[in-house]
DNA sequence: GGATATCAATGCACCCGGTATACTTATTTA
DNA sequence: TAAATAAGTATACCGGGTGCATTGATATCC
């Protein structure tokens, strides 16, 4: 008992300098990246430049991201952790349908409060339609998180979903929201715009979920 | 009109020993690249090696694939070609859903009848299982494909879909077909499972029209 | 509080995918 | 047969990404 409040206390200051200083570096090398990508285009900027500017060795960027795509895409794992904890937390016997409507939702807003008016989301756009290399990545990302949330979503209704179902289904979801999503932001629409075309997609998304209840 | 004559008469010949011989390399380098994936694993193996094997320069391989991922993906295009033909041809009225119903089964059926024999579909399995770089590029490829067909069915559709929504429904479709499709793949399923975890997966994509229909 | 272990960051050499350029053929056309 | 075209070549180069040995700040332990 008393260990568990010792690490109940421990949990708020459990960042340590060092973790700080981590972190800091990572976010300059986002901000950075952002900023020349935004200003020069992502193909006309080098992992280089951005180390440079960011006073950091090119060691150093390809410490804290895999690629140089993935500094673009680094809150994508907050936002599937997100989805994850809606599946998880749900009431039980909560129906499918709600509660996978409420992970998108959940995704949905949090794209629209926080990448939409950072201008992160526009930015995304503008590389993913003039750079073949980021649009493949994103992809890439949003299909192994799909991949997740399907797994998530088979073990919390085993009975309703298979093996092939599950991924049919987030996939269809999914789908229907980003490319929706993609094209409102390629066709310069504003963000209020996008997260209208994104909730609507959801819906047609979602009923596809008739397909398993007849 | 004798140049026409002359010209109508290479016609069934229209291949010149030139084209021919580019077409031979084209050949040479997919099979080759084939069977060093296959021997050696994707990542192992360089565009030299491929080159080198096929017995000509590096170069020469850049002239016939754009990217090294390219090479797998050559067959990609003839599959649109035939969804968009389907469109194209459709009845003066023929319902939406049937329209696309076809277009879909068009080319799972392409898929099935093509890449199966040619044991082709279970390398590019084996191949997306274990290299992150030819997922992300056949996500890519996929993507594309997946705008092209919801313009031409937007222009299909103009009173149903506008620019938002034909997106989503074919997003909805072939993110369904597309995740059933990989998970089957991973899970090391035959290829007459793959096909019907996609066909299963085009019926549950194609119940999100009904959110149109009210 | 000082020794010691840890780990972010570094510098450097290197590999591989992809491109620019200038060139050498083989084939086509006139 | 000569000129024009276009596939293929050799070479040098760029940029993304990795392996490795090292440094220096922070964390941990006695």
């Amino acid at each position: 008992m008393i260990s568990r409040l010792h690490y109940a206390d421990r949990v708020p200051e459990e960042t340590g300098r060092r973790e700080r200083k981590k972190q800091q570096t990572r976010r300059t090398l986002i901000e950075t990246a952002a900023r020349l990508f935004a200003e020069r285009g992502y193909e006309a900027t080098g992992v280089a430049d951005i180390a440079e500017a960011a006073d950091v060795s090119k060691r150093t960027f390809f410490l804290h991201f895999p690629t140089k795509e993935d500094v673009l895409i680094s809150d994508g794992r907050a936002r599937l952790d997100l989805a994850l904890r809606v599946i998880e937390e749900r009431e039980p016997g909560a129906p499918l349908r709600e509660v996978l409507a409420r992970s998108l939702t959940a995704m949905i807003d949090d794209t629209a409060a926080r990448d939409l008016p950072s201008g992160m989301a526009a930015l995304r756009a503008r590389l993913i339609a003039d750079s073949p290399t980021v649009q493949a990545r994103i992809l890439h990302a949003a299909f192994n998180a799909q991949a997740r949330i399907a797994e998530a979503l088979r073990e919390a209704y085993p009975e309703v979903l298979d093996r092939t179902t599950a991924p049919s289904i987030v996939g269809a979801v999914v789908g229907a929201v980003s490319a929706a999503a993609i094209a409102s932001l390629q066709d310069g629409d504003s963000a209020a715009e996008t997260t209208a075309a994104m909730r609507r997609a959801a819906v047609v998304g979602l009923s596809a979920l008739d397909a398993l209840e007849e």
